[in-house]
DNA sequence: TCGTGCGCTTGATATCTGTCAAGTGCGTGC
DNA sequence: GCACGCACTTGACAGATATCAAGCGCACGA
């Protein structure tokens, strides 16, 4: 968990960030002299839901769950993959974290003191509208995972995750699930018993699984069933 | 549905929002002078998702629904109460609503042009972090919303809603709902039949229902079974 | 190569939640 | 005052989902 301060190398990624794009150069510099970098092994917490949230965290390379717990149950929220920040909101409230976060593999991270990007967000009107783009998508990403909880069945919402992943990979009808089945379950707001009845139960409807490789025979069968929705299912509107 | 201009007596109100309170003087009369209010009769539908987003809406009086419908299904995903905003994240994203509105009572809403709030947002700094805070604040109440589905059961949820109205109603033990049963139901993601039948399950913990009002005979007992959590339940944190 | 662990699957069962149908109670309007 | 509508309740049932226990299979390390 060596601490590093921020290598030049990593800029041209973190620019490439919709979040930091439009930033002035002497902001932008000024905010990752402040930050730095840490490579985390597999399943380390980074954060820890109620703790107060000192660091924007941003992703250059493994992964992040963003999960909550209550009265001893835990669920999966979201995924984060590089490269792209998570807490952005408890940043600027200066509020607790309402979820914790850990690697699911070896990760590198980088930090940049909250308090470096509320000055960055006063000094720079780019970066304003940039955090304030990226605050309105994030509120709506989790709008659509509310629709989504909340109007579907649990094999509705398996469906049209497979029809996502399958547009993600190139449109092709194969593909292999991004991470394990259980933390797909959680995802999903289900117990890993019922995916994998689930998944069974999606084989009318032409899709086979075979380990992590998943084949979608018909692609518009499956459509039928899943009705997917751009305002549930579309990550860009 | 009469339309009218923005009438200079509503400006106060307005103002007293924490998205309005800071904006400079010149910026808010422009804001206002392209604004206007309607007085609708309840039950009108305001805006249907999927919709591109003209307008930012403020409820001056009455109530509004937010929902969300699919495959023929419809579920209510909040409760807008003077005096507040609602579709920000829409209108600075210039995105398609992902909510329809429906007025729950006779409302006076007002209406002010999304591109006025883009140009007012460029012009006004702290306009920008008003907006900022805001976006914030409502993602993470749709996180909040999101741990108290995935995390608790119809009748914790239930339980909890109930201590959070009972705070709100200056903590006394005796209080009315806020809003027909039905669409309580709804906002908890559960059926009226099932609604009615948590209230009765709830009676071992002290909670009495007639109507619509509801007295709690023990609180800390029903706090035992709820378990509130600051980190999902509280408006603030 | 052979355990061993762990994630996954499967079946039996329990619990939760939704659906359908009927009934109750209250307010509105004729 | 009475009939009607509508929200709500209740009961019986069905479907969805979780739980528990056992077994499978693959990857890893001794």
């Amino acid at each position: 968990m060596a601490r590093l301060g921020m290598p030049e190398s990593v800029y041209p990624e973190i620019r490439e960030l919709h979040l930091f794009s439009e930033v002035a150069d002497d902001q932008f510099m000024t905010l990752m002299r402040g930050a730095y970098v840490q490579n985390f092994p597999p399943r380390i917490e980074l954060i820890t839901e109620g703790d107060s949230s000192d660091f924007l965290h941003i992703v250059l390379s493994g992964s992040v769950d963003l999960f909550s717990t209550w009265n001893g149950r835990e669920t999966s929220m979201a995924t984060v993959w590089p490269v792209s920040t998570f807490i952005l909101a408890a940043t600027i409230k200066d509020a607790p974290y309402l979820m914790s976060a850990r690697t699911l593999e070896k990760s590198r991270i980088a930090l940049v003191p909250s308090q470096d990007v509320r000055i960055a967000f006063d000094a720079d009107q780019c970066f304003a509208r940039a955090i304030v783009s990226e605050l309105a998508q994030s509120y709506r990403s989790v709008i659509k995972a509310q629709k989504n909880l909340k109007l579907r069945s649990s094999l509705e919402r398996l469906a049209n995750y497979l029809l996502q992943q399958q547009k993600h990979s190139d449109d092709v009808t194969e593909f292999d699930l991004r991470f394990e089945k259980r933390r797909l379950a959680s995802v999903l707001g289900m117990t890993p018993e019922n995916l994998s009845r689930a998944f069974k139960a999606l084989r009318p409807y032409g899709v086979s699984i075979e380990g992590n490789h998943i084949e979608i025979s018909d692609l518009e069968d499956l459509k039928r069933f899943a009705k997917p929705d751009p305002l549930i299912d579309d990550p860009e509107t």
